[in-house]
DNA sequence: TTGTACGCGTTATCAA
DNA sequence: TTGATAACGCGTACAA
């Protein structure tokens, strides 16, 4: 059993009010008290119990951090990211995965609700909207990473995928391509959608007309696949390069071209999507857009303090970088 | 403010106990009352606060997870076994950082206390024995995952290096190598000799000697850069094939290969360790041995269900298996 | 300057 | 079959 300021009050001979106020350094009581009771409640190796001061403070200093699943690359560091804010700020994190499962996804939020955490923080749900009248009951603030539910009545910080996938674009025509093709998925609609919209948009922008048959959407379940399959239409449409998707679908597409005898970025520029680990290691090395996964963690957090404390905030978008690495050259 | 047993007994119009009571199906309520009470729980919104209950039954069913850095994939896997097993066993998960720092660590290890969790499990700490004095104070049981430390007076589970190694240069004496390079690191000494010294074993049993220049510890930071500077001093040596400390050494020597026209596997054979993701994504495909480890984090878990329900446990170690890819081939 | 009494939400004991 | 009461560990209003 840890110990108590009940014990701390017996073994000093004051009442366990003394102590307590002793151990905050309250002023009304004397220094000579005050410090021999720190002194032994020290000695005695005291830590007071969270649980016991949540459940007079009704704060418990713990939020609920859902994910789909850790194994994605992304979640990680969106998690170190929230990780980091709430340790600065005396926050405990409880994860809570829901593999993506609705009904999983229902019962960590009420798991969470029992727990009494502050607020909770989602990151990449596919739900979202879904558990609505849940929330209606559990009244803690709720903020959404990177939700691709389109009901938008939380709040939420997100990438800005269109303005990352633009960037790609530009990039690409900068160096002077003109027939540039985009590889996409057919298994996170949404997202492609804001992605390719983003493609489609710098085209127009470049005063480029959008070719359809340079816009692929391979029929395949994996992202390498996807990648793979993708590179003969996209030499049949005539590319001199091409935005991908995301970064798999790109290395995908790099295996297919060795495979093929096409080399990068000589005969085709490739750019990708999420900047993953394994983008620096395949040859050429991967130019891809970066999403700020850390700072989206960190401006989660930073937005459930405010909304604990009350204040009013807004939703934040945040921008990609490009990374120019060796898989783009000029046409 | 969140409903409690008094709001309900208010509505039904009876004591706070008998709500307590019909709402655990307890035999002595009126199936009548039970049935109306759990009814009413229900359409109010009803969910019990954990944070009480713990009060009360000094049992938080929480654990805290202390780990690096989230940002290392191992600690995700193994983060990723130790939630599932937890969340099955209605436990939830406090995830807590240290950045491999001792005064950080011992303050996490402090907070989870405070929060009265369960248990804890620690992974891949480099200090662990640090904190002995901690732990005769906190008196939750307490599970090092594959920790570096030498103290072993904790409950553990770790990975076997040593055999992982040996099956990795077992493979390629059977391909039929017999000048057989090590490329390890500095600035891990304890696994790296762990892992030398099953290759030194391994080579023994198949009755090779330990040629010295074999074995390389370039002067770099980072591991990329050790396997990159690796390589020329394997030609030197006239090694066929390498066992690299991990794959990230193991993909810089790639990359060094790639740059010196070395043809791999014709002209050298890599194995690495660890089966990281970039693994699979590299050219050629790595040949590599991959810890088991969500099995790892599950096992961890599992043995600290065990301890909180006060049964003894045995210290547990793991093998590791052979992923042969495509770096590897007879001489 | 210190102590008494109460309450946070829940469960267990004892009484009705 | 149900209710009143105490207790878990802590903080605070009020009394001494």
């Amino acid at each position: 059993m840890p110990v108590t300021i009940k014990d701390i009050a017996r073994v000093a001979g004051v009442s366990h009010t003394t102590v307590s106020r002793a151990l905050k350094d309250h002023p009304t009581i004397s220094r000579e008290t005050t410090q021999r009771i720190q002194a032994l409640a020290q000695q005695m190796g005291y830590i007071p119990s969270a649980v016991a001061q949540s459940l007079l403070s009704r704060q418990t200093w713990t939020i609920g951090m859902v994910i789909t699943t850790i194994a994605d690359p992304f979640v990680v560091k969106v998690v170190e990211g929230v990780e980091q804010v709430a340790q600065a700020a005396k926050y405990s994190v409880f994860l809570a995965t829901s593999h993506n499962n609705p009904e999983q996804e229902v019962a960590v939020v009420e798991t969470l609700h029992r727990r009494r955490v502050d607020a909770i923080i989602v990151a990449s749900s596919r739900v979202g909207s879904l558990y609505s009248s849940q929330l209606d009951r559990i009244q803690v603030p709720i903020v959404l990473i990177n939700n691709n539910a389109e009901g938008e009545y939380l709040h939420s910080v997100a990438v800005d995928d269109a303005q990352g996938a633009a960037l790609a674009l530009q990039h690409l025509v900068s160096l002077g391509h003109r027939r540039i093709g985009y590889v996409g998925v057919n298994n996170r609609p949404k997202l492609n959608r804001r992605r390719l919209a983003g493609y489609r948009q710098a085209l127009a922008q470049a005063g480029l007309a959008v070719d359809p048959t340079l816009i692929i959407y391979p029929d395949r379940e994996t992202d390498l696949e996807c990648g793979q399959i993708g590179l003969q239409k996209l030499l049949d449409a005539q590319a001199t390069a091409v935005c991908c998707f995301n970064d798999v679908v790109a290395i995908g597409l790099l295996m297919a071209c060795r495979e093929q005898q096409i080399s990068v970025p000589e005969q085709l520029s490739v750019v990708g999507f999420d900047n993953i680990e394994p983008a620096t290691y395949v040859a050429p090395p991967l130019t891809t857009v970066a999403q700020p996964l850390l700072v989206l963690g960190q401006r989660a957090m930073e937005m459930t303090l405010h909304l604990i404390a009350g204040h009013k905030v807004q939703d934040q978008r945040l921008s990609c970088q490009l990374v120019v690495r060796q898989s783009t050259a000029p046409v």
